[in-house]
DNA sequence: CTATTTGTTTATCC
DNA sequence: AGGATAAACAAATA
């Protein structure tokens, strides 16, 4: 379920690998998490280099090992990474062992993505990112431009695009659109700016708070939020007490209130 | 057995 | 050309 504040979770558990130099590296080559390149490249390149630092941008994360080479992450779907027992993980697809600790990535469905690039910069793939939600780049103008090309989309749709919201997921959509007022089918051109002000700083709080609980120790949104009640059937909205209605937005089930959002 | 899943890429159509 | 939409990917769970 890794959207912005889960990644950024996600990678903190990689955080005690760093300084630790890699002994032994066990992997499937057959893994579809290793689409696009050779996986073998990795059981030759990481045993005995070092993690020294990592970062996240949106739902993407690389850590930075010793003489230039570089590990993407995405987590896609289901994947997780954590520090713990490899073997006792049907669904590990990366173990990184030193003396008795594993470094784990998992993922039962595969839509992860793993690669590697052996470069003293950071690798092409990552520069030239869209801005951070939560940087100062990320502006009410800027975004009004993106909602005015994707004015044809439901504002749903338009949230899940990572060229403008990078790290906004399913659920965090469903949750900014809540908290704005907006029904999330309204195409992006019905917005009055009034709207796509309020959307604009809901977004922005979203990440924040989300990043501020589950991005620290992976602990749930408080029930004033939409997100402890989205999946839960006959789940009601905590602003109206009116039962939450479920219906597929742009190919994803989305969860919103009825009488609240308009 | 069927439908569903918090993501992305590709194909197809407009 | 650029944009919208649906399907595909894999495997668990209800």
């Amino acid at each position: 379920m890794p959207e912005l504040a889960e990644v950024a979770f996600y990678a903190k558990q990689w955080a005690s690998l760093k300084g630790v130099p890699i002994a032994r590296v066990c992997l499937h080559t057959w893994s579809r998490n290793y689409r696009g390149m050779d996986a073998r490249k990795l059981l030759f390149e990481l045993p005995g280099r070092t993690l020294l630092h990592w970062q996240t941008h949106g739902k993407q994360m690389l850590f930075g090992f010793s003489e230039g080479l570089w590990l993407g992450v995405h987590l896609g779907m289901t994947g997780k990474l954590y520090e713990g027992n490899g073997w006792e993980d049907p669904f590990a697809h990366l173990v990184l062992s030193a003396g008795d600790r594993d470094w784990v990535f998992s993922d039962p469905r595969q839509f992860g993505r793993i690669r590697m690039d052996i470069n003293e910069e950071e690798p092409s793939w990552w520069k030239g990112f869209p801005p951070a939600i939560l940087s100062e780049a990320f502006s009410m103008d800027y975004m009004e431009r993106f909602l005015h090309r994707r004015r044809r989309s439901p504002i749903k749709s338009v949230l899940l695009m990572q060229e403008c919201f990078p790290g906004i997921g399913n659920w965090m959509a469903d949750e900014v659109c809540w908290r704005s007022r907006i029904d999330p089918r309204r195409l992006a051109r019905s917005l009055s700016h009034e709207e796509k002000s309020v959307l604009y700083r809901e977004l922005r709080r979203v990440c924040e708070q989300a990043l501020a609980c589950i991005g620290v120790d992976y602990t749930d949104p408080p029930d004033s939020w939409l997100f402890p009640h989205r999946w839960r059937d006959g789940g009601v909205c905590p602003k109206t007490g009116i039962i939450l209605k479920r219906e597929n937005v742009g190919g994803r089930t989305t969860c919103w209130s009825p009488r609240w959002q308009r």
